[in-house]
DNA sequence: TAGCCTACCTGTAACGTTTCAGATTTGGGA
DNA sequence: TCCCAAATCTGAAACGTTACAGGTAGGCTA
């Protein structure tokens, strides 16, 4: 004989009981479950569990005793093939941004707010060799997910357009230009610019140069660019190109490219960085060509992560809080999802000049 | 009258245009569609696109054919529903070790193997403060996921107890020693730890001092331990210890405690660091108590980023690839659910000395 | 007394999938 | 010619939820 047992209990269900071998297996509750407890039907049991307005008190009441006693929790399979609701955020990213904890912290301040709430977060990375449209592409088409958040957002950018017509919530880090009110949240990197150009020229340094992100494509590039060229302008001082090398480059070239333009003749005495990592191996590149950081040459810097101040003390420092973008994101697709105008889920966080120990 | 149309399609499912708005929202096929187009039951398509045995080949051939055409998705609620397989992968990890794209490589490491198949990521981060029981337990108790990824693995950890008797397909980036089998993939800290030693010693130094893990709580630790006790015996070196601070501690606190200690009489001449964040705080420190690295001290530490070599070229630096690591562990929860045996899917890598540029 | 409203509750169907237990067809052997 | 097995295919049921269209009881009005 076999030794399993199998039982009707009596809501239905199958109890599948493993004489020795499997440890009493619970079964999970479902609305049949507390339905039969309770002696009323499902229906009222859902409706009851949402406090709908045609439930009698007492039945709410005892309803959501007996849920909360057996630890009910509603199987997401079965909501999201009934009602199409994934309870899901997406957060799409390129694998690039990796470094110095960019993408951890995004991480970390999205789920910090989904934590309170139904939703889950799927990750979904893609490289830059690809098109950014394919996940995006993936999500609408299959439905797995009720809201996306994504960066790199760039000026005129296709997934805004594709998720907008699809009506499908979304936020961005970083704004566009392409006149579509969506929800974003931003660092003010045109604030960033100016205000280490100024940083810079208070320090009497008069050739400007600037790493920044990779050329028009990413909004922030231009933001970078205004205002930065805004600062330079009212300094009266000189702009110096860096060219062949942008925030992208890889760590290496960063150092060689800087290296052969601080040996050069026309190098800049000031230069404004717009990230940590990329920092980093600059600053390698100005040592290696006889250079001392705070002497020959300043440097401002972004970063996401508390460490350019220790790396090298000399470096002025703004910090950009991605963590708080993260919550920040996922508060404004969770009011989107819920309804709220695009125009009101629109934010922007300030550059914090980093404070000396 | 009402400017919608509702009409039904030959599936019998119910479109929905919205005249003008809705931009001709084109409805998702199902296995119902594809069985109208091909004269079939939907049983039969079911069958015929998972290539069952008693399916015709031709009829395979051409439901196949018309799933590819229509771009057929199965849809995952269904599955989900009527399966209980979620096709999703939860990484549980702790908020604290986002410093230095920790988290970031492991994400893209996983997703780089779960983009070739039907699974998604999801990311569950806890604090440090909570009880890294409870997301598991989440997990587990709602089945929301196939399988799961953590970290920071513990000698005798509640949560491999846990899903072992659950009967949870897992991987754990670290070992555990509670004799029970499961797939790992851990770093060799132990080979880490030895090896650094040893390249202190033929520097020269015989005055040893550590900075590991949190004592003895997480599993790393240990290793860290066996091989730095190994090598200095073999070196007859002394080991300096550092007590008030591991690699959980704030920047700060290591930056203050280290200049502390390198101020003091008893200071090493020789650091293993096994945190590239921690590092940098560390060198931070012994600069402050005018100590100058590759001269008065030495300093061996571990990265996952390419970043320590640009911030004082004299560390000795070993890398830790962790988006290897994602890679590997997410290989091991998949043919872990596929049933493979756990001690098949136990590995570790070698710490691989930096090659200079 | 009938009629009707309100307040509360209920069964059935449906979402898309897979499984189960057949049903139908075909071909071959007797 | 008949029957059986193999090869294909099929409908119904079920997973857990919510929406829809009722149902019932009690009280109030006319």
């Amino acid at each position: 004989m076999d030794d399993r047992l199998i039982m009707k209990n009596k809501t239905g269900n199958q109890i599948l009981r493993d004489a020795a071998i499997a440890p009493a297996e619970a079964e999970r509750p479902t609305l049949k479950t507390i339905a039969f407890m309770a002696g009323l039907g499902v229906t009222t049991v859902s409706r009851a569990l949402k406090d709908a307005p045609e439930i009698g008190q007492a039945t709410k009441n005892r309803v959501q005793l007996i849920a909360k006693q057996i630890g009910y929790r509603p199987n997401r399979a079965g909501v999201r093939l009934r009602t199409g609701k994934t309870n899901v955020i997406s957060l799409v990213l390129n694998a690039q941004s990796s470094i110095m904890g960019l993408t951890s912290n995004m991480v970390y301040g999205i789920s910090e707010v989904l934590s309170q709430t139904p939703y889950h977060l799927t990750v979904t990375p893609y490289s830059l060799e690809n098109d950014p449209m394919q996940p995006i592409r993936y999500i609408v088409e299959t439905g797995s997910a009720d809201g996306i958040i994504m960066s790199r957002t760039e000026p005129d950018d296709p997934r805004v357009r594709y998720l907008t017509e699809h009506g499908i919530p979304f936020a961005t880090h970083g704004r566009t230009e392409m006149g579509i009110e969506h929800p974003y949240h931003d660092f003010d990197n045109e604030a960033f610019a100016y205000l280490s150009v100024k940083s810079l020229l208070a320090k009497g340094r008069r050739k400007i140069a600037m790493l920044a992100g990779p050329s028009p494509a990413v909004t922030y590039y231009r933001h970078l660019d205004r205002g930065f060229s805004r600062a330079i302008e009212e300094g009266s001082a000189a702009a110096v190109a860096f060219s062949g090398v942008d925030v992208d480059t890889s760590l290496g070239r960063i150092r060689d490219r800087m290296e052969e333009i601080m040996s050069g003749s026309n190098r800049p005495d000031g230069i404004v960085c717009c990230s940590g990592g990329a920092a980093i191996a600059l600053v390698a590149g100005i040592e290696a060509a006889g250079l001392k950081i705070g002497e020959d040459v300043d440097l401002v810097s972004k970063q996401s992560t508390d460490v350019l101040q220790w790396f090298r003390p000399q470096i002025i420092v703004f910090n950009e809080d991605v963590r708080h973008a993260g919550r920040e994101l996922a508060r404004a697709v969770l009011r989107r999802i819920a309804g709220v105008d695009a125009r009101e889920l629109q934010s922007l966080s300030y550059p914090d000049e980093h404070e000396l120990r």
